[in-house]
DNA sequence: ACCTGAACACCGTTCAAGT
DNA sequence: ACCTGAACACCGTTCAAGT
């Protein structure tokens, strides 16, 4: 007898196919329209066929996050700490972006998998052996926290806000948040409101990552020239 | 007729009574706990009730966070810049850390209420009023991201990472990710695998704020000394 | 032993029927 | 005009029945 013709002949599943397959969903149709059901779908398979890929969907998150940071360039050796970590941070920033769901599932988890523990490990690893001493990197990575994946977390997105509002509204807006108005670019002048172009994010992104790398360099040379801080713990 | 005595009798809803219930479940049964159907049933309401006062689920998300910006103290006048925009933040983290949901919620939010708007707005204006320009001043609010609320995206939480595991789960780690180890304070000598405490997050916030703060003094003191950079936009 | 359809215990929200 | 029970279109996951 003739097969269905609708999945011709499925590839078997593995936890691979099924976690790029993931991927897939969320770039293209959003992180909010990922669910077992519709992945399985996607896949041409029952729903509970993912599952003896994934134990359940925090499994399969974690694994998506794997994929993610896995394309993130491994560090350039040789070079100066500095060039080290910001290479490697504006690679894992191009991932991120690449896959605009990560930071957010990013933020949700509550334990790192293996694949984070490496790539955090050899983050850590370009401070230390630098000389840096173990509390001051402990510090470091505090302080740089999210942006070591590339990415910040924005409190609002001011970059479309202004563009489709009527332009009595962002009158109104400027009227009653001057400054936010002010940064965001929007100008008022001679009672006319003009909106600015949204900000460029790669320049406030690496503007944001040089300052903080800048004060890290001048805590180590700090560090390196007096004995322990008195505020070491 | 006697009336039912499940529910005496019921205070009449309003707005403010269903994002205080919301707030107060939140709080106390975490923010996955928080349903329209289980808030409705804390309430004693129907599920349908609540909307005659939030218009979804997404604007009461928004009011729960304007609860808990309105906790936060206003700036306090007539003092340095630094140590307003530094008291303000911490005041900000203490808010935060008594409603440990707020800060994945707001990450999640797309648009800014009014609330949240003039928060930022005043704390844009610290600066402003202070002799920064449009454009430091812009950079400035990407840099600080989400601290100016007073929490940072940790990637992971290594404060309770430690304890619960096994010790021979913690000797493992500790091989093969040595300086995560180390710098989650878990120190290994002669083969003895010792976990120290949990790193105080006070100290590490404050130690990143002032990281951040430290170095937009150095630029701020740059810029008035000499003209706008060549970067500007 | 393996696979999976149906079911369970939920969601947020719509809507028509009831008062 | 107001209110709300039932329904809709979903979830993630369990589990027992089928092969």
């Amino acid at each position: 007898m003739a097969e269905k013709t609708e999945a011709p002949r499925r590839v078997a599943l593995s936890r691979d196919r099924v976690l790029r397959a993931a991927v897939a969903l969320a770039d293209g149709a959003g992180i909010e329209s990922l669910s077992m059901r519709r992945l399985s779908d996607e896949l041409g398979v029952v729903p509970m066929a993912l599952y003896k890929h994934v134990a359940n969907k925090e499994e399969l998150l974690d694994g998506m996050l794997d994929v993610v940071v896995g394309e993130i360039d491994p560090p350039v050796t040789g070079i100066d700490w500095k060039s080290a970590v910001r290479q490697r941070i504006l690679s894992a920033r191009q991932a991120l972006l690449r896959h605009p769901w990560a930071s957010r599932v990013l933020e949700s988890r509550s334990n790192p998998t293996p694949v984070l523990l490496d790539y955090m490990n050899s983050m850590i690893g370009i401070f230390r052996a630098s000389g840096f001493s173990v509390s001051l990197t402990h510090h470091l990575m505090h302080a740089i926290g999210s942006r070591l994946l590339g990415f910040t977390q924005e409190l609002f997105d001011d970059t479309r806000t202004a563009e489709a509002m009527p332009a009595e509204v962002v009158r109104e807006m400027a009227r009653r948040y001057p400054y936010v108005a002010e940064i965001a670019g929007a100008a008022s002048h001679d009672g006319e409101t003009v909106v600015g172009p949204g900000c460029d994010d790669q320049f406030e992104f690496e503007f944001s990552l040089d300052l903080l790398l800048d004060g890290i360099e001048r805590l180590r040379l700090r560090e390196s020239t007096s004995g322990p801080r008195p505020v070491e713990r």
